[in-house]
DNA sequence: CTGAAAGCGCTTACAG
DNA sequence: CTGAAAGCGCTTACAG
């Protein structure tokens, strides 16, 4: 059973492709008698027609498409992510095809090609290190393209970033106002901006610190974090660890290290205080409430379709970047 | 700049754009001169030609595309269960359409229609209370269609289920066994097969039990599920239980009862015991390592693909069912 | 070894 | 108010 064309419409209204086009296509009103409209729509309804979209982009050189990228879709910031990009694309009738790049630069140019030979109307992606070659020729092809959550140095993009640094420098230096005898940092070992912005603003408030204070860092790769951050809290805080304060730059890297505190009976904020960046649901089955930096994700979804759409509507790229701001969530880890 | 099609390499190669579509698409050998070969690939690549995939998909009439309709990708079962399923299909060589129908069969339908519309090749589902309707049209009209996690009673449709019952019941029997004062099983409200079949399980053992046990339920809907069970959980438990075991059926309730009792400082396993069905990162961070119930999400992922692709190869829709087993992983929090 | 041509299902300027 | 026709970028049977 073939499914129904245009022309099976036409041949049984006894009408032509064209008038069956424009009655199923254009805006009430002009052309088109209303009893022929009245006759198109009942067989259209009655043989099930719904519409080839293939065909319709290949005339009209439009998918209603948009491809998104993410270092890896079962990470809960890009899941929670992608569920709002969804929301947002749909209003505007746009789908999502998704795609993790595993952090992979290779695999990230794969999956711009592939997306592109899918005709998709344009692309989010949270960019990769290394991945400034494949950005940079899709934008001098003039692919309408925004990234979100990160951005590269080099190359001029549209996209949506949230104030890393700053919302880093102001939660460390409510940090230094309280008297800890060491603060640690908890990050990771990566060349991504965004990343390396949150801990310049935690360099940038420590060294305007009056008070002189005791600061580490806990550096990891993206492998085995878990064990990592346990080693490393393990020779730094000890078993009884006495008024430290930890930042972490990310909810895995958070839920890493509050695991090891749990595991160690480790009392918060008696004797360490804990404040983390981005929210996950884990933080409800840990004893002590979380302080948190929370990123506005929906308004970064609403944002970011919105640059991208005007950039399809224009048919361009454009360089414009979006600053949103991440905000501190005070609760009782801090103390 | 218009992106280079088949027939500007014919022009610039001087041969027809036959000739360039053998070339570019066929298994070596047969036709072609070593010399045109060379010429038109170095040509392709020159003017960066990439294929037009809406073209070819008009013609061959398939896509290389598979819509998946999840209840919510940012719901953490589904967003790996995503990412699983996004692997296996690049593997051959299928993207992956995403969206979330938040348990509305009319949302769900929008899905399936749009899906259609954009020509996907198949997809992959987890039907909705009240899709029934919609998924016997997609089977009608032949659509190759997979379900996952979850199925449809009445209506006889392909995909991969687990032994929901069975693994309840297999669970619950080691609770009976171990001289529990109450037991509390925390469900949903629904109607959904998989989840009554969960229930049923936990019954089944029960009833079957030699000695008599304590049996209470919470079942909660779907809004606000962290305050339902709390609250019932402090009717039932007190805050000074003793000697009971919980039965979470899904992580989600886990969680919230978790949080529940890390806030009432309630001793697991010492006051109560806690089985959960599905994992979570969040378990870390309780300070009990929490029993669990797995679901061979990988395995689920690739048998899903492998019968979609069937189906798609095929030309059919087929009803055939695959069961897979999930496994209790035994931690502390069961006694 | 290679090309001319039809056709996939639409849209849309043009003509009447 | 309506239709004939071209064309989007491919594939592929057919003919040579």
């Amino acid at each position: 059973m073939k499914r129904p064309s245009i022309k099976d419409i036409a041949t049984l209204a006894g009408v032509s492709v064209a008038t069956v086009s424009y009655v199923l296509n254009k805006k009430e009103g002009q052309r088109i008698s209303e009893e022929t409209r009245k006759k198109i729509f009942n067989i259209a309804e009655t043989i099930n027609y719904t519409p080839n979209k293939i065909a319709k982009s290949l005339k009209t050189n439009t998918t209603k498409l948009l491809g998104l990228i993410v270092a890896d879709i079962s990470n809960e910031f890009y899941s929670h992510m992608a569920r709002n990009l969804e929301d947002k694309a749909l209003k505007l009738g746009y789908t999502l095809i998704i795609g993790s790049s595993d952090e992979n630069a290779e695999k990230f140019k794969k999956l711009t090609e592939l997306f592109s030979q899918q005709q998709v109307d344009g692309m989010i992606v949270a960019p990769v290190a290394g991945s400034e070659k494949t950005l940079e020729n899709l934008i001098n092809n003039k692919y309408p393209i925004v990234t979100i959550d990160r951005y590269l140095k080099e190359v001029e993009i549209a996209g949506i970033t949230i104030n890393n640094q700053e919302i880093a420098e102001t939660t460390t230096h409510l940090l230094l106002k309280k008297d800890f005898s060491t603060i640690i940092y908890i990050g990771y070992k990566t060349e991504l901006p965004h990343l390396l912005d949150r801990q310049y603003g935690f360099e940038k408030a420590v060294r305007s610190s009056e008070k002189p204070v005791e600061v580490q860092y806990i550096l990891v790769g993206l492998d085995n974090i878990a064990k990592e951050v346990h080693l490393q809290l393990e020779m730094m805080l000890g078993k009884t660890p006495a008024n430290a304060a930890l930042y972490f730059s990310s909810n895995k890297l958070a839920v890493a290290g509050l695991s090891y505190i749990v595991k160690n009976n480790i009392k918060v904020p008696e004797q360490v205080s804990v404040v983390a960046f981005d929210e996950t649901d884990a933080y409800d089955l840990f004893p002590t409430e979380i302080t948190y930096i929370q990123q506005p994700i929906e308004e970064m979804a609403e944002e970011a379709i919105k640059l991208l759409d005007e950039q399809i509507s224009n048919y361009t790229a454009t360089g414009k970047r979006v600053t949103l701001s991440a905000k501190l969530v005070p609760k009782a880890s801090l103390k």
